[in-house]
DNA sequence: GGACATCTACGACGGGCGTCGTTGACTCTT
DNA sequence: AAGAGTCAACGACGCCCGTCGTAGATGTCC
């Protein structure tokens, strides 16, 4: 198999992933500055630098370096990620039960009622697909 | 307002926290068995004693020691800590968005019948409710 | 009452993470 | 060509987490 097990990003380096996934291929100073807008804390540049170089080394962002600015890229999907985040998550704290985080998810948010149509056509074609 | 920030448990505390959910007061040792069952991890038994103190320390668990073996309490409730993991996953992962956190659980799991079922439910109950 | 087991308490450490200062290379402007 | 600005690289630090060794107190058994 030896799929991939890459590292789970931290915190900041999950942050900083989002502004990829966003923004698509940035340097180091596009980062910084949208981090800035998106983040309450204050990051330096130096640490999102640093960030990326590990980010770069454990393999979940790729580097260009054609240039001398280097531009960075996401090189894990932002869906995929979620899903190995939310796994986690789930057998950590919900017993593996994917009801549970269901439940939980709905019980939090004031969820809208389009959000509960979006969920519940969600159901639907998983179901449909499922049988 | 002021109603609780206690801190999140860590991985570990977490892990210690499902056994008190599950198994409720319970001493070190005990904790320390029941946690050799369920985790595939051999953790020492002096690791689970200062996990509990420092978790007696920030407030969440509680601790009884009128006897000489203390007896150890969760101080939180299950079912409010998954709340608060799965909110701080969602904000920083799904971008709050709780259709998205939905849409994986569901992609995720071979989803059984019968959980898709349940979820409908859930899904009906709470659309009633929030009419 | 001595030997042994059990339990809590204390202190230490190794690793990882996030943070940043500093340095040296390169580039641009005038 | 000199000075100012930008950039990647490197190294260090403080913190927290999980881990455990060891000590000391308390109980138990012959």
């Amino acid at each position: 198999m030896t799929t991939h097990a890459l590292p789970q990003p931290t915190r900041a380096e999950l942050a900083i992933l989002r502004v990829l996934w966003k923004q698509g291929p940035s340097t180091v100073r596009q980062v910084h500055e949208l981090l800035r807008g998106t983040q309450d804390k204050d990051t330096g540049y130096t640490t999102v630098l640093k960030l990326l170089q590990n980010m770069t080394e454990k393999g979940i962002v790729q580097r260009d370096e054609s240039e001398r600015t280097h531009v960075y890229e996401a090189a894990i999907s932002e869906t995929r990620t979620q899903r190995d985040l939310l796994r986690d998550l789930m057998d950590r704290a919900f017993g593996g039960s994917a009801t549970s985080v269901v439940a939980q998810a709905l019980s939090m948010k004031r969820a809208s009622a389009e959000e509960l149509a979006e969920i519940r056509r969600l159901l639907d074609a998983h179901e449909k697909r499922g049988k």
